[in-house]
DNA sequence: CTGAAAGCGCTAACAC
DNA sequence: GTGTTAGCGCTTTCAG
């Protein structure tokens, strides 16, 4: 049975109002060319039988969908979840519709058919919304298609050769850090994430330049990798303990971590700010009724959805215009630094502190 | 500038073979009736050009999309997240692609403009994951527009008209409050979550029947409508606390608020679960993580965005083969308790409580 | 087994 | 101003 489809046609609309497709065609496009009196009767058709012009056939004739892919990972957590409200709202405002694929895993490597999949149904571009991970990066640079759409890449290093926005993670960490040192702690650990991961990557690194910079030494047992998970958190924590006693505060790549690191000190007596400084990472909607509430790097990761269809909307636009492709670009969007009682210091501590010199 | 795509369309793929444009049509859709000879070079062509279906040609002549609309509201928040992590994966599996849209606000009531533009786009079924607030699903019996495609419901009450997947809030209510009941625990106060959610008023409704059910009065005193954020947890156990200090337990509407009543314990040295027992809800991945790790019902809504994918296109099947059009039906997906020590009461201690009765 | 013709719903390029 | 013709990329008859 052919299911006949209640949606009326252009066709239908035509020879209800008594004219050509071509002039409803126009009305619906709002052309200047049609006669007031043509253009009401028309319209008017047009509201009684609610007629919606297929954004299929158009797309197919006018070789542009206004439609971008994305392509995402991780939806469980929050992270991607957040990055994907930007997009949405972002692209709705701007009239583009999303088709939408998750990667099962981070470190996906096959990447083709996932763009060929986008490319059939014709999207005028691609928000690579994975983060970077292990190499799933490596092809960027030499797709085995030539993808004739734009893409821009979400969370990766900044790049000379394709689009990219991110959060400068290493600047987050160095507000963390350079926070705690001014507050007053002298032996800072740090729990990383897993280091395949380029946002853990970063991290590590603005916590071992800002220390470095400051003249401290930093050495292999100032810090353990965990793996993002609050389980990896609590591990490193007392591996951390271990290895470096004289550990005044910690900055914790997440806030997840940071959380066992905040059990860790409750159930070992040790006082947080007082004893033990933390900071994390993310800004989690609970970090503020952790106990005590905590400091943390707060990444506006909605931002970084609505800058990536901004600008892979100009791309497209600019393209479409005929005009000079513009050149890859690189935005990296600045974290700021939340601060609560867990880093807190009471000033007089924090001044006595800061008398004793080194490392 | 008439960017001329790279990718090859039929026609250029059948010249290059030396056939017809039916002939690849046939490859390319695995019909029997190509000769051997002739398979093999037009599929030896189409892997040589890359050659990809244009997914939008076929869905205008097939009038059939394989694709999905996706209504979502909240990606903010983990839970919404979660479901379409299930919708995506799902319905990849299936061979269907998403079509998302985000609802800027849970109580948005101007519905139609959204199923028009996935509509427009020729959507195979609409999955409608925005949870019931409010008045928004006052328009489900009588949409101004007839919808030609099937829509399945999240997260709303049950409907003998349309049809729905939801959590049974309510029995997971029950299993939280059955649970602190037979630790010995008998007056059990409760944090709701905002009326206006379907959510709140089925958890609250659990919480109530239970206790009623097992012969204590419940009392205006004995609950406390929150709005799911941590803030209004910490204001709500004040409150609670003051109007019905017999309370020795509390199920708490979400995880997050239950955070914050583990704080105010802290604070205010109640000990967990000795003085109070705390039940949340959700099971978020931090509350294992707490202090002390909470007791907390949890809810599958992976599985809520499958089972969604898993019936629309079950509905979409049945009605493409002619089929009797499957009646509408409502799925009830069962939570489960996860117990951990926020609730859990030192055995002699709950055995003393038993013996004094009452309310 | 293979090809030619028609058409999905729409619009660009011409006529009139 | 408005209609006609052609065609976007594909598939469905229906011949041969």
């Amino acid at each position: 049975m052919h299911h006949r489809s209640a949606r009326p046609t252009i066709k239908e609309v035509a020879s209800a109002a008594g004219v050509s497709t071509q002039t409803v065609s126009r009305v619906i496009n709002e052309r200047p060319d049609v006669s007031p009196e043509t253009r009401k009767r028309v319209q008017d058709i047009i509201d009684e039988l609610g007629y919606q012009p297929s954004a299929l056939a158009r797309s197919l004739i006018r070789q542009r969908s206004y439609t971008l892919g994305v392509v995402t990972s991780g939806l469980r957590f929050i992270g991607p979840s957040r990055t994907l409200g930007g997009i949405t709202s972002t692209a709705d405002e701007l009239g583009y519709s999303l088709l939408l694929k998750e990667q099962p895993r981070f470190d996906a490597n096959d990447v083709t058919p996932t763009f060929q999949k986008l490319l059939a149904r014709h999207v005028d571009g691609i928000i690579w919304a994975v983060p970077e991970v292990g190499e799933n990066r490596s092809w960027v640079d030499h797709l085995p298609l030539d993808l004739e759409v734009p893409v821009v890449y979400l969370t990766m290093h900044p790049s000379k050769t394709v689009s990219v926005v991110s959060i400068d993670n290493c600047k987050g960490a160095r507000l963390a850090v350079a926070h705690l040192l001014e507050q007053g702690y002298r032996h800072i650990g740090h729990i990383s994430g897993p280091l395949d991961w380029w946002e853990a990557r970063e991290r590590l690194a603005g916590w071992k330049d800002t220390l470095g910079e400051a003249g401290y030494k930093v050495r292999d047992t100032h810090w353990v990798e965990g793996n993002w998970g609050s389980a990896s958190g609590a591990q490193a924590i007392r591996t951390l303990h271990d290895q470096y006693p004289e550990m005044d505060a910690v900055f914790v790549g997440n806030d997840q971590m940071a959380l066992s690191v905040l059990q860790f000190a409750c159930r070992t007596g040790l006082r947080v700010p007082e004893d033990l400084g933390i900071v994390g990472f993310d800004n989690i909607p609970e970090a503020a009724f952790f106990w005590p509430p905590l400091t943390t790097v707060n990444q506006d990761q909605y931002a970084v959805g609505k800058m990536a269809v901004e600008q892979i909307i100009r791309i497209i636009e600019t393209a479409w215009q005929g005009e000079e492709p513009t050149k890859p670009e690189t935005t990296l969007l600045a974290p700021a630094l939340v601060i609560r009682q867990s880093s807190l210091l009471p000033r007089e501590l924090g001044e006595k502190e800061v008398s004793l010199k080194g490392d």
